[in-house]
DNA sequence: GTTAGCATGTAAGGAGTTACATGATTTT
DNA sequence: AAAATCATGTAACTCCTTACATGCTAAC
């Protein structure tokens, strides 16, 4: 067990190199505009997942043949990054799970992200799967309201009712999604380990 | 430099048991109705940082007086814990500061749901101090955006709109916070760039 | 008398964060 | 040539999570 590196940032980071080659610096740039609104990388976590995901031989260095080519001198040059076939098949991989690492709230934003990439089944099990998953908090919730109505001060009141307005908010939001997924996808013969249909309904880019 | 325990922890167990005494169990359920949108803590992070606090002082453990009190047969019981007068000193400390801890996404939902044990000077630094962070964030989205409109796939276009979304209404709710605070505290005489004048006003709590 | 929930903990470790350090390239 | 920004990295650390282990107490 050594750097098994299960987080988002590995998720997000072969992601982004799988639709084009990148150099770190650059990339953290994408991951935080991509992903802005959820998390923020800096450096230090950003090269040491670089380095592990190299090890691991999922990621590899590509040489340098853009602009003013300098043949490393010393090695203090860009370092371009592409993924490597079996990068690839590690982010089929990870994108194939629909499991809670996907619908919790780490994680969520960023298979969502890459859903161009997921297949129409798991999309649906990941929507459904969270939308579950804040349907339970809202119930919690609303249990607490309920067992603490008593005293509360105005502030902790407000900062209740903006959270339980937020989670609403996200269910109305998956509600559509899922609507809108149903919609674009007829529901084929459902038949339970029908995975290798002829595809004919995938990523309409 | 041994445990320090600046967290969101450390701020929320002082600041229930300063409401009333009680035991681990129970703090657990509180916390994380009180703060159940925001983050939810497991008795992993709770007994240890129980144990922490008390061993700072800031904490004590009150005799169990309640139903049924067992003098203790084996520590097996319920330990309710109390603030102790440190611990009051050091949870005002904690909430007189208006810093980015209170400000960023981790430390703000604690901190406003303290407000009421809060200064109004201090809670308006912090409400504004949030809405600049939500409006750097908007910024750097929007300048992301315009740079790469080309190829963006419809869902992490969808996260992003969500994303932007809800910063959005954040800051829009903050904004409504924020005048409602100038409302209640007259705001001695702001003559439009005057911002140095003498402080008479302060906290009428 | 056994499930279900209350109640208290510990050991190991994961996933980044912070602060630091430095070189290369472009802009002014 | 100075300043800004691009670019790459490391060491130490933090805060919390996961999985485990245990015992008491009330309900069915």
């Amino acid at each position: 067990m050594s750097g098994q590196r299960s987080g988002v940032l590995e998720l997000a980071v072969l992601g982004l190199l799988n639709e084009t080659p990148m150099h770190g610096y650059e990339l953290r740039k994408r991951l935080n505009s991509v992903l802005g609104a959820f998390r923020a990388f800096g450096y230090g976590s950003l090269y040491p997942c670089l380095k592990e995901l190299l090890r691991q031989g999922l990621i590899a260095e590509d040489e340098p043949v853009g602009p003013t080519a300098k043949p490393l001198a010393g090695r203090k040059s860009k370092i371009v990054y592409r993924l490597t076939a079996e990068g690839k098949e590690r982010l089929e991989d990870l994108l194939s799970q629909a499991g809670p690492a996907a619908w919790e709230d780490d994680g969520f934003g960023v298979h969502f992200a890459f859903f161009g990439l997921t297949r129409a089944d798991v999309r649906m099990r990941i929507l459904e799967g969270r939308r579950s998953r804040l349907e339970e908090r809202l119930d919690g919730f609303r249990a607490a309201m309920s067992r603490t109505r008593e005293r509360l001060d105005s502030y902790t009141l407000e900062l209740q009712r903006h959270g339980l307005e937020s989670v609403e908010r996200e269910v109305r939001w998956l509600n559509e999604l899922i609507a809108s997924e149903r919609q674009s996808d007829p529901m084929p013969g459902r038949r339970a380990e029908d995975h290798t249909e002829s595809g004919s309904g995938g990523s309409a880019e």
